[in-house]
DNA sequence: CGAACCGTGCTTTTT
DNA sequence: GCACGGTTCG
């Protein structure tokens, strides 16, 4: 067991005071009254509560300049955790900004996770169980994590999950691994040990869940790895088993700062109780109104109870907003004020008036792309008397990411230039975590999980039986599945082609490995391991459209290693960092989900698919009733206080889920929005084109397509959640039929070649299928399909139908 | 063993 | 509509 050690625990902790004190950097200027009371009460518990677009960030990061100035703590000495790394790097560099190198030398700045793994690499080892060995009959032995313990991935989870799930004899349809690991993560959220799994809970996962998270967990020491949940939950155990070290880092940290406090749940609360419990120099900072990570175990109750929690806290409240207009202000403001139980805070602003809130009804979701397409275009060419705005300044906020496919057909369609953020993350996409496996197989050759995954990737005629030959080879004898894979090629227990092919990658790891421990260069070692593997190979010859992108990646990782010295360290940090930062070449329009739009504000935001059942979400408000409507709401509140000038909300009356036309009501925050605020776009006659209208244009498009259903009064009499205002309760969910809209109606498409065009012409699109010009206006084509979205999307061209045989489709 | 075909279930949200 | 897992066939 290591010894806690305070000569080698902190990094950067020879930074003198020379460097701070060298620059009186004006750190305090143009801040208001409030944000200054925030930066300057320093000791003892304080609650910043910060609304929307209020400085927030300024003040956190003029307290901390504030604090070094002062002398009050040296850089390494204070704790500033967040929950992103984004709004880490953005802390770094605002407190760089101020007080210059000085933030390279803050060490414990970071997100929880890498904090916590920072800690846990110190103390890896007081991590330990005895666990029963199956080699010893009866025999048990004890397990400890090492140092270097790799940090698991949702993947690999599942993957570990599901042999558990096997052996213990479940059906792993009927429990699938995803479930019992949203199970064991809500415990661990819960800094639940196996042994301290309340008796109610027990019973989950049919009676097995606690035995199986139990197996996990020694699994997880066998393996020598940790999950994201792990981090925490062993750095909580680790203070409160071994009161030295708790005691060394609560005198070590002299401060602590945590930002958006709303969202911890109580793994984090307890282990920041625990750090803050001797001088209680703690700083939260938070938006009760923001809390939208309910789902994954955050507490709004820690915040609103920090008052309790630290006796004599001193609340202060920043409320005067800098980013929004009064309307949009005011318009947030009211749809949040549906929420019970808040702390409240009043926002106000000295902003000019600007534009009302927008709100726009279109038929269907297409449509909506389409509206929201040309929206932008115009506002990036200037309209209505404003300023040309770049695309940069526009975002589209979905709730859920399946919403952002018609955007991204639409604007492909225009060659409207969009980014995604917050699609498949860099490091989890497929080629790269095959990518990963190998090196990790390199580093650490017992890493039987990456071994698993690649094994037969590319395709080396190694399947489920050659596979089943090494695990048994490999368990019998206690050692990794390279060893036993070895093993079975020298002991010719796997022969033929497969024994050959298994050989070869078998001698490939001996070979990378040694040169691992040679120090050759490791960019070049690892593009060595991907061509001798044949992965590169194997996406080379993959004629599929998305391989030259998952090549183009590979390239990427490679070029990724320069920032790091060797593999090891790579790997390391990789599982913690997981942005996928985008070259910013030209203006482009950004695509987000809402709760990735947390913390960021644009002039122009559209607020699409605000309908009842996507927004709110039904499953939200089935899973957790009024609490999963509420934080719903929040979630509207963050929309809409991310514009600074326009905000369009938008909702659609027709969507096609699953393939299948579904109709829909405006959302019921629609409802909430003041009328004094919002300007109404959608056109009288369609939707009404009123506010008060909008509840008599839903009940006229309910009886359209079908009326009350018996299904629908059922979940009206069992959730409060429905008995908002009566007429929402027409809406159903019911599957009935239902007019197919773009069936009926006349698609507007941009041509490539309009000239190439007639009116009467047959024509073929890849994605709508065929269909016939039935008129031509500049440089568009008014096109009446035969029948919508019957073909796979290849292409997107529009040809006449002579040519469409050269479409491949 | 692997390619091709068929059927099922799913979409909130993420460190 | 699509991805994924399972089954069938060569």
């Amino acid at each position: 067991m290591t010894q806690f050690d305070e000569s080698d625990a902190f990094e950067g902790a020879s930074l003198s005071a020379r460097a701070m004190s060298a620059r009186p950097a004006p750190y305090l200027d143009g801040l208001n009254p409030a944000q200054l009371q925030a930066v300057q009460t320093v000791d003892g518990p304080v609650l910043m509560l910060a609304g929307a677009g209020t400085g927030k960030t300024r003040a956190l990061t003029a307290r901390i300049a504030h604090l070094m100035a002062q002398g009050k703590a040296r850089p390494n000495e204070i704790l500033a955790v967040t929950f992103t790394n984004k709004a880490a790097r953005e802390m770094r560099d605002r407190v760089g900004a101020m007080m210059g190198e000085v933030a390279e030398g803050m060490p414990w700045l970071g997100t929880f996770h890498s904090v916590c793994v920072k800690l846990l690499r110190r103390h890896a080892e007081l991590v330990g169980r005895t666990v029963p060995d199956p080699l010893l009959e009866g025999g048990s032995r004890e397990l400890f994590l090492k140092s270097n313990f790799t940090i698991l991935d949702t993947d690999d989870q599942n993957r570990l999950l599901r042999q558990l799930i096997v052996a213990a004899d479940m059906d792993e349809k009927k429990w699938p691994p995803r479930m019992l690991a949203g199970i064991i993560d809500h415990w661990k959220n819960r800094a639940w040990t196996p042994d301290k799994i309340p008796a109610a809970e027990a019973q989950a996962f049919d009676g097995q869940g606690v035995a199986l998270y139990r197996q996990y967990q020694d699994r997880l020491l066998t393996l020598n790895a940790v999950d994201f949940g792990d981090l925490l939950m062993h750095v909580i155990g680790i203070f409160q088993t071994h009161d030295d070290i708790l005691q060394k880092y609560r005198n070590w940290f002299r401060y602590i700062l945590v930002d958006e406090y709303q969202d911890t749940n109580v793994a984090q609360y307890l282990w920041l109780r625990l750090l803050a419990g001797g001088h209680r120099n703690i700083c939260c900072v938070g938006d009760d109104d923001q809390s939208i990570y309910g789902w994954r175990g955050a507490e709004v109750g820690n915040i609103l109870r920090f008052e309790k929690d630290f006796e004599g806290a001193e609340i202060i409240r920043l409320e005067q907003n800098y980013r929004s207009t009064p309307h949009i202000l005011a318009a947030a403001s009211a749809v949040i004020a549906g929420n019970k139980g808040r702390l409240g805070k009043t926002l106000w602003t000295e902003a000019e008036e600007g534009e009302k809130v927008r709100l726009i009804g279109h038929w269907d979701g297409d449509e909506e792309a389409r509206w929201i397409g040309e929206e932008a275009e115009s506002l990036q060419r200037g309209t209505r008397g404003l300023d040309p705005k770049s695309l940069d300044d526009m975002a589209i906020l979905v709730r859920a990411s399946h919403q952002m496919r018609a955007f991204e057909d639409r604007f492909l369609t225009i060659g409207l230039p969009y980014r995604v953020i917050g699609g498949p993350r860099f490091y989890e996409r497929l080629e790269i975590r095959d990518a990963m496996a190998y090196f990790r197989v390199v580093v650490s050759p017992d890493d039987d999980l990456a071994f698993e995954r690649i094994v037969n990737t590319p395709k080396r005629g190694l399947g489920d039986k050659a596979q089943q030959t090494i695990q048994v080879m490999a368990r019998s004898n206690g050692i990794s599945l390279l060893e036993g894979a070895k093993l079975c090629v020298a002991t010719k227990t796997i022969g033929g082609k497969g024994g050959a092919a298994l050989k070869e990658l078998c001698d490939g790891f001996d070979r990378w490995r040694a040169e691992l421990l040679d120090g050759r260069d490791h960019i070049r070692l690892a593009e060595e391991i991907l061509d001798e593997s044949g992965y590169t190979t194997f996406w080379q010859n993959e004629k599929t459209p998305e391989a030259p992108g998952r090549l183009e990646n590979l390239k990427e990782l490679v070029k990724a290693l320069e920032g790091f010295e060797n593999l090891q360290g790579f790997l390391e940090h990789v599982s913690l960092i997981m942005d996928n930062e985008q070259s910013q070449d030209e203006p482009m329009v950004t695509l987000m989900t809402l709760h990735g739009a947390k913390g960021l504000e644009f002039p122009v935001v559209f607020l699409p698919g605000w309908e009842d059942g996507l927004f709110p979400s039904q499953r939200s408000m089935d899973e957790s009733g009024v609490k999963g409507l509420e934080e719903e709401r929040r979630l509207a509140y963050v929309g809409i206080t991310r514009a600074e000038e326009i905000c369009t909300i938008s909702f659609a009356a027709n969507r096609r889920v699953y393939g299948q036309w579904q109709s829909a009501l405006p959302s019921r925050f629609i409802d909430e929005l003041p009328e004094a605020h919002v300007e109404v776009l959608t056109p009288p006659g369609l939707y009404g084109g009123g506010f008060g209208a909008i509840g008599m244009a839903a009940a006229q498009h309910a009886a359209m397509s079908g009326g009350v259903t018996s299904n629908l009064q059922e979940q009206a009499a069992k959730a409060d959640v429905y008995n908002s205002p009566g007429w929402r309760r027409l809406q159903s969910n019911a599957t009935r039929p239902l007019r197919q809209p773009s069936e009926a109606r006349n698609l507007t498409i941009d041509a490539t070649a309009v000239s190439a065009f007639t009116e009467g012409d047959r024509v073929f699109h890849t994605k709508f299928g065929y269909g016939e010009v039935i008129a031509i206006e500049g440089d568009k084509l008014d096109v009446e399909f035969d029948k919508a979205g019957s073909k796979k999307i290849v292409g997107r061209f529009l040809l006449p139908a002579e040519q469409a045989g050269d479409v491949p489709f």
